[in-house]
Formats: structure tokens, sequence, C-alpha cells
DNA sequence: CACCGATCATCAGTGGTCCTGATAGTCACT
DNA sequence: AGTGACTATCAGGACCACTGATGATCGGTG
């Protein structure tokens, strides 16, 4: 029962992403023949048949497995990172990953004057979508992230805790509905999310809130898709509202102003938009000068 | 570099935790000698001291490494338990943990409607520390847990994930504060939690809402510690609260009809006590009916 | 339908890893 | 300074995990 090594848990977590044996042992440097050693070890150790082959494929074990495998690789590599950091010097750079809804002018300026107090760091802002942001700044891949949510004005915002990161609030906007301004209820000063739970609705995982999100905080189903918008640019979605295809939430400074639209704040459930940064518990001093201005 | 070895990890958990190389090795029936050379290759591998010997001592470091290590251990040990789930025969046996103020009279109805359809299982209730039943749900040594919390009426239970878990809600109760029945607010119909963040407070870890989920829903400091109440039994504490030792938060039920006492409910911010039910993903077929019983 | 290419399983051999047992070194305490 | 308890180091041996070669099995193909 020497069982659940993260050697062999790494190596069937290729093997099922791949669905080949002899892929794997490319991916991972070894032959085919350890890879396939490998497997039959842990399949041994854990009494049962993890992977179909021929074609290769999960059984349902071994997708329960894999539900195990991606939080435990990606914690001990986290955890890595973590100790790196205290031990190799401080790199001369500071990436920071920020989510398409989360690039608030604020975050200039404050990349600004990281630039000014640490001339010497090269500085690169990488935009990805937010579920991703978390993990890689647990890994290190980047040394700050800036996350954002609809979420209730008390509550943190829901984060994975693959690893003792520290957060701090960059910034926090009434959330709004954005409709086409010929809309019924455009006039409105105010609504209730729940009301418009059948309206139609723009599914736009990165440039609007999720409707999984709204369906979460609401605790209840609804918000059908009337259209999908793929892109992470929220003006572009926001002329897909003038134009009336459906209706999407966001945070208010980005709805503002924008012709066609109109945004109307959501009052219940009481909700905000907030932008979090996120960095690790012992940042390097650039990102941890970053993380000050927001005090 | 091929760190992170999950034996090292336990091993360097170990020693941490009894501060002594040779009693580990006596906990892992490993020599002296063995412990000695792990926690060197741990060492080299990154790079750093985690240890200091003699007195034997986390350095920070290796304080920062026990942050990953007890996580990660568990939730391997949370993979290892799903899959015996999987594999090895559904045991006769129903063992579940409760948390001292989660055990409504439901419960035992429950407990008797499993023991009519599934006569042959062992029923066994154990008694718990609210923040222990997570972790051994996960591991398999509970089939199922009653864990309880305040928190916001649409908001989960604050639960770490550590594998993954289904719950069913058991139980909501709005949420009182216990006050003697001289006590200046003891008349009011309802109260604001804030308005007592400088009240005197029993400190009850267990046999009441922890003061420290309180500042946490809260978001502010405050509730200062009076006095301190190590037991896990309500009505212990409530004896203290009309002895007017200090308040204490309880759900409304375990204060309805305590001589001495008045429960008043708090409404700003909207919180409730919720009971939820918390079992594995794929339960064993007596949990299963337990859960459902909840439906 | 026989063949071929690709893929996974199996096997023997070997280098390295990780133990044990013994011994040396080091510290705290008297 | 002496003692006892502890950790570090070393040599040796068992075992494990890899490589490389070979065998088995499947899908596609002329």
């Amino acid at each position: 029962m020497s069982a659940m090594d993260l050697h062999l848990l790494r190596t069937f977590e290729t093997v099922a992403r791949l669905r080949s044996f002899s892929a794997a042992a490319r991916e991972l440097g070894y032959t085919q023949s350890a890879v396939s050693q490998q497997i039959a070890t842990l399949e041994t150790d854990v009494r049962t048949r993890l992977l179909d082959r021929r074609p290769v494929a999960p059984t349902p074990a071994g997708g329960r497995l894999l539900e195990h495998a991606g939080p435990l690789l990606l914690r001990a590599a986290a955890a890595r990172a973590d100790l790196a950091r205290l031990v190799t010097a401080p790199g001369a750079r500071l990436t920071v990953g920020a989510a398409p809804l989360a690039q608030p002018p604020v975050l200039a300026g404050a990349l600004a004057a990281v630039h000014r107090t640490h001339p010497g760091v090269a500085l690169t802002l990488r935009v990805l979508p937010a579920a991703e942001i978390p993990a890689l700044v647990a890994t290190g891949e980047l040394d700050a992230g800036v996350v954002e949510a609809a979420t209730a004005p008390t509550d943190p915002l829901p984060l994975p805790d693959l690893a003792p990161l520290a957060s701090r609030v960059v910034l926090e906007s009434p959330l709004v509905v954005a409709l086409p301004t010929d809309h019924p209820l455009a006039r409105h000063e105010w609504l209730r999310l729940a009301d418009l739970a059948d309206a139609r609705w723009l599914d736009a995982p990165t440039a609007a809130v999720p409707l999984g999100r709204l369906r979460a905080v609401l605790g209840s189903d609804g918000f059908p898709p009337a259209a999908r918008y793929a892109g992470g640019d929220p003006a572009g979605l926001l002329r897909l509202v003038a134009a009336g295809h459906g209706l999407a939430a966001l945070p208010a400074p980005l709805v503002a102003g924008v012709p066609g639209t109109v945004a109307v704040p959501v009052t219940v459930p009481r909700l905000v938009h907030r932008v979090e940064l996120l960095h690790a518990a012992d940042p390097a001093p650039s990102a941890a000068a970053l993380a000050t201005f927001f005090e």
C-alpha cells in the first residue's frame, strides 16, 4: 500500500488526458514500457482497473481518481513554488494576470507606481480567464492575479483553496444589468434579479458575469442563454445588448455611457461586483509593493 | 528534483509534530537513520534547511511547508478513501459524526429510519468538534457528518474543499443571542449584531457559534472574550449566560425555554444557523439512505 | 483476407534508491 | 568533565523502477 504516489498520479493524469500510453511516455520523457508499468502498479495498488485500453479512456473509478489527481498535483506544485519563492532570489520581474472584467483604471496606476518604486522590474500584464488565475498564482507562474466576481457585499470572493493566498479588495462596484434603451425595464431605477430569471440572457462567460454565477448567488435555475458571446471584450458584448440580443450582468463602470444601453442596478438580492488582488502569502517585493498600493 | 514526495512529506510532518527524529521513526516504523536521511533528502530537494535540530523545530521555510503538507496529505488520504469505497464491499456499518450544535431531533429520527430500512448496519454516532468533521468524512473514517455554522441565508456553509463532498440542508434556524433575563437588551424583539461587538461575550468554540465566526461574517474585529467555556454542551454554557458571565450566539431551538435566559434573534446582518449533512459524492447505501431522508 | 502499422503488455536485466545496522559526532544537563 | 539522549553519517544489501527487446492485439488497407 505504497499507493497514491504523486509520480504515478501524474502519469495517470497524462495518459488519461492524452488518451494514449505512448504519447504520455513521450510527454513525460519515459519509455512506453515504463508508463505501462506505472499504470499497472497504480491499478494494483487501488485494486481496480482505472483505464480502458484501446481506445484508452478512464473507467468510472479512473474518472473518480482524476477528480482528485488534478487538485493534488496542483497543490503539490503550489507547495514547491511557495518554497522556491523563499529560496531563490526574488526575480526582477512582475507578471500580473487579470481577468477581462478586472482591469479597472486603478490597476494601470498601480503598475505605474510599482514601476517607479522598483525601476528594474520587468512588468507584464496577462489577460486570462478568471478561472485559471488562482492556480497560476499558486504555482508561481503569476506573481499576482486580479480576479473578480459578483458576490454578496460581505462575502469573500469564492476562491479555490489551492494554497494559502492573500487577497485584498481593489474595487467594488454596483452590479448592473445592461439593457437596450428600448427595453421595458430600462426606465427602472433598480430591479430584482429574480424577476429577470426568465428573460433572454447573453451567455458570455468571460465578458460578463457568467450566468452560472447568477444562478449560484440566487440559488435557483433560470437565466436561459439566448446567444453566446465567446469574446473577452465587454464593449463588443454591449453592442449585442444594444441590438436586443439579450441581457448581461456587469459591473457598473463598464456599462456607463455605452450608447444604446442602459445600466440598471441590481438591488435584490444585494450584490456587488468586486475586484480583488491575489498574491502569495509571502510575495516577492515587487508583488508586495503592488499589494500595498491598494491598502 | 524528484521532490515533494508524499512519503517524505509525511515523515517531515511527523518529525515536526513530535519535535523528534527518533520519536517520528518509532511512530512511522522506520529506523531513526531512515528518518534522518529522509529529512536530509527533502532539505536537499528544496535547497533549504527545514528543521532546526536540538531542539527540533521547523525553520520559517519548514513552517511554510507544513502549511502545505497537512492539506496535501489529507487530500491524498481522501483520494485513497474515495477509491476504497468504490472497490471494497460496502461495510455493514454507518458511522455518523455530529458537531455538538448539530444534533437536532430530526437526526435521531433519520437514524431510526436507516435502522429500519437497513437492519443489518451497525449505527454509531460520534460527537466531534465541527472543524474535524469534514476531514474525517473525506478520509472515510466517518460515513457521514453533520456540520453546522452561522451563515448568510443564501450562502453555503464554509467547508474546506478537501475532496468532492456532497451536502444537503438538514435544518435552518434563526440565529439568536442568548442574554440573561435582566440584560438591558433582553426585551428587544430583535437586534443588530454590530451593536453587540463590544459586549461581554463567552468564548465557547464548540458549545456556541465561535466568536471568530461572528467576526468573519461581520467582517470586523470586536467580540472580546470575557470568559472561556471549553465544554461542548450548550446547556452548561447557557447557565453561564444566565449568571451574567457573558453572551453567546446560538441557534434558536437550543436557547428556547432555558430558565434565566432570553433569546433575541439577530436580524442585521441577516444570518441563520444552518445544519447540513455531509457525505461522500458516492456514498455507501446506508449513508445514501440517511441523505435521502433529508430530501 | 493477409498484411502492416500502431499500440499496449510482458519480461529480463540493471542502476539507483531507500532501507537497516553500526558507529561517530553533538548537544543539554548535571 | 562526564553522561545520556539525540542526530548524522557510512557501508551494505534488498528492492524498486527504469530501459530495451519482444510478444500480443487491434484497426485500417490494398
